[in-house]
Formats: structure tokens, sequence, C-alpha cells
DNA sequence: CTGAACACGTGAACC
DNA sequence: TGGTTCACGTGTTCA
């Protein structure tokens, strides 16, 4: 273990707050040490600025407008995003209308029968952030299966997409229609995936290592 | 000021990290204080540990999968939460409803000014009824028009569909804009009468009105 | 060894 | 006066 071990007594001076050394043994190497303390402070200090600028953040965003415990705070935000994932699902679930939360789902419809050769409907749909090549890469998807598309849904609100669509298969065994909804699901995945990752936008303004120019107080 | 000013010496063994007095000039006092200091470090660890609770909460309530930083965690749901209100806002008042009557509309949106070459916007609509070919219809238009499509949404509402899309072009000329956006307008109002066209039956049914998306105001 | 991230105990301020 | 909340410096651990 690389444990330091200094055999030496740190002093608190109760009255001052200062930190004297009372060197047992060795001379002044503490220049290092008390640079390597302060580094290490000032970068402790550093972290709660950024975490506190969040917490203030976050106060204005609450709708409330006391000012509250941090714990409350966070309890408050907890709660309001829980609300508002709610009622997110329940827009996109009742109305068409893509909400917040990516999602894609995929489920069975009601049986198609007395028809020959045997098929069953699928209910698939994809909610995300809209990009550009979606669709055409929505459609590489579909095409690549073994599918016939009946119908397809397509809504957007603010920047976001809810694709719903309508598919048949060919029913030859039995045991195929879970092998083919879960393809259908790790293609929408995909494509969700691949959206996500071409919209990294990093809201990070935050800099890393900078002499501390003056955060923001407000 | 109740300062305390205890006048001792506080000794840190820098060896074993226990923390010993070295009564300076009284003897053993402490009982109390000591007391009221360990209920103080006590209360204060039962802070942290609600706070740290709603950080595990949230961890597991943002939609990432992967362990953050706390200032990082917060950054994160400051952001969804934005986003959350912005659609949650949109959904509520901004929603692109397609209503009762067919109708197309070409409009100048704000001049973008400073960039080069020159260009101006244009937010076109248009709404109707669906029919199966009505996109790729319109695709076909878009792109025999010298426009840069900017962005475009869909909504839908019991069979019915509205388009909007923003598009950008080059200013060549200023007259030209007039002949570009009638141009715009005739080739959506064609495609509007080839909509009406195929659902004209329809039409003698419904003279004017219809029940309205009377479900979207609140 | 430096840096980042966390928990801890403590001083200060405010009911 | 305690009780509670916050900021601070520090010890510790991990990469």
């Amino acid at each position: 273990m690389s444990k330091v071990s200094v055999k030496q007594l740190l002093v608190l001076d109760g009255e001052k707050g200062e930190l004297v050394k009372t060197s047992r043994g060795n001379g002044v190497r503490d220049a290092k040490t008390l640079a390597a303390l302060k580094s290490h402070s000032e970068a402790e200090r550093r972290r709660r600025e950024r975490i506190n600028a969040h917490f203030a953040t976050l106060r204005g965003l609450i709708s409330s407008n006391e000012k509250m415990d941090k714990a409350t705070l966070l309890a408050e935000v907890i709660s309001e995003v829980k609300q508002m994932k709610k009622t997110a699902a329940c827009a996109s679930e009742g109305l068409h209308i893509p909400m917040d939360t990516d999602e894609v789902k995929v489920e069975e419809c009601e049986e198609d029968q007395g028809s020959e050769p045997k098929t069953f409907s699928l209910k698939a749909s994809l909610c995300s952030e809209y990009r550009p090549d979606l669709l055409s890469d929505l459609r590489r998807s579909i095409d690549g299966l073994p599918l016939k598309l009946l119908r397809a849904e397509i809504s957007t609100l603010g920047g976001r997409v809810k694709i719903v669509f309508f598919v048949a298969a060919i029913e030859e065994k039995p045991e195929a229609r879970d092998v083919l909804m879960s393809s259908v699901h790790s293609a929408l995945t995909n494509i969700l995936d691949k959206v996500s990752a071409s919209a990294e936008y990093a809201e990070s303004f935050f800099p890393r290592k900078r002499p501390s120019a003056s955060y923001f107080n407000s």
C-alpha cells in the first residue's frame, strides 16, 4: 500500500483556525503537501459550485416560488418528473402525440382469421426525437423484414415524432411470431439508438479546467 | 456574540487519524459540548442520507442507464425537465390540428438577415383529407422547386392530416419572392385538388362542417 | 502522482 | 438556547 503514513503531528490551532505543522523528526517538506492540499480544497470548492449551480437552476425550473430546502427541492423535482412522465405516457397512448420519453413498442393485433394463408398483424410504434434520415432508415429496416406494411401513422410535436405502423406477416409456424416480433423490436431499437447517437448535443457548459473565471451569481 | 473561543489545541494524530484534545489551560469540561457535537454530526449525517436518497431516486428516474456524476445527473435532470416543459407547452397550445376546411396557405417567415447568400423563409401548410400517396406527391412537388426544406410537421386527427413545412429559398431578386410563393401555393393546391378529386363523393355528404377536434381544447 | 468524486465532521448562521 | 441547513476543508478511494 502506498500509504504516506507521515509520522508527524498536525496541530490545529482552535483559536485562529490555522493549520500549523509540528514537524516531528524532519524539516520543512510541507511546501508540496500544502500546495496539494490547497489545490484539493479548491477543486472541491469548484465541484460544490458546479452542483449548487445546478441546484439553483432547478429552483428556477420548479414551479414553486418559495425557497426550498435542498432535499425538498429534489423531492419536488422527483415528483414533478414523475407526474410529467405519467401525463406524457397518457397523451402518447390515447392520442398519438409524441411525448418526451423515447420508446419502441411492438404488440400483437387482432388475429386475422379465415384468410389463407394464415397471417397475423402487429402494431409497432417508435417515438423519438426527429432526425433527417429517420424515415428512410425506418423504411429500410421494414423492407428488410418479411412484412407487409398495412398502414402507418406519423405525428410530430415540437421536434419529436411518433410513428405507428401496422404490419402483417405470414404465419409459417406459431413459434415464428415471437421471433418476428423481437426482430421488429430490435430493428426499431437500433433506429432509436442511432437517433440518440446522432443527436448527441451536449448542453454541458461547465469548464473542466479553468482558473475560475467567476462562475455565475444570480 | 456567543463565540465559544476555546483556547485549546486540537491535535490530529497523522498516523491513526484520531482526534485528541490537549486541553490547554483548563480541564475536561467537554462532556456537554461533546454530546452536542455528536448529535450535530448525526443530524448532518441524516441530512446527507436524505439528499443522497433523492439522488438515487433521480438516477432511477432518468432514462440514462449509465451511472453518472452527481453534477451531471442534475444537469441531465434539468435538461429533461426543460424538454418536458417545452413539449407540454407545445402540446397544450401550438398544436397543428387538422381542421375541417381544406386549405393551403403560404406565408412569409421572419427574414434571415446577415447570412450570405440572402435567403428568405416560407411557412407553407396544407390541410386535407388523407390519402395514401399524399406524402410522396408532396415530396415530389417540393423537390421540383428550388427550395431547401428546413422543417416539416405532420399531424393527423381522425383521417385528416395537416402538413406544415418551413422552407428556405435563395433570394436572387426581390421580385422573385412572390413568384416563388405563388408557385409553392399552386403546387400545394394541385395536390389538394387531387385529394378532393379522389374523395369527391364524400364532399357531398359533408359540405362544410365537421365534428371538430374538440378534445384538444382542454 | 494528479485529478475527480464522495462522505465525513465541524463552524457559522438562522429560526 | 437546541434544531436545522449550508459551506468548507479534509481523508479516502478510484482511475
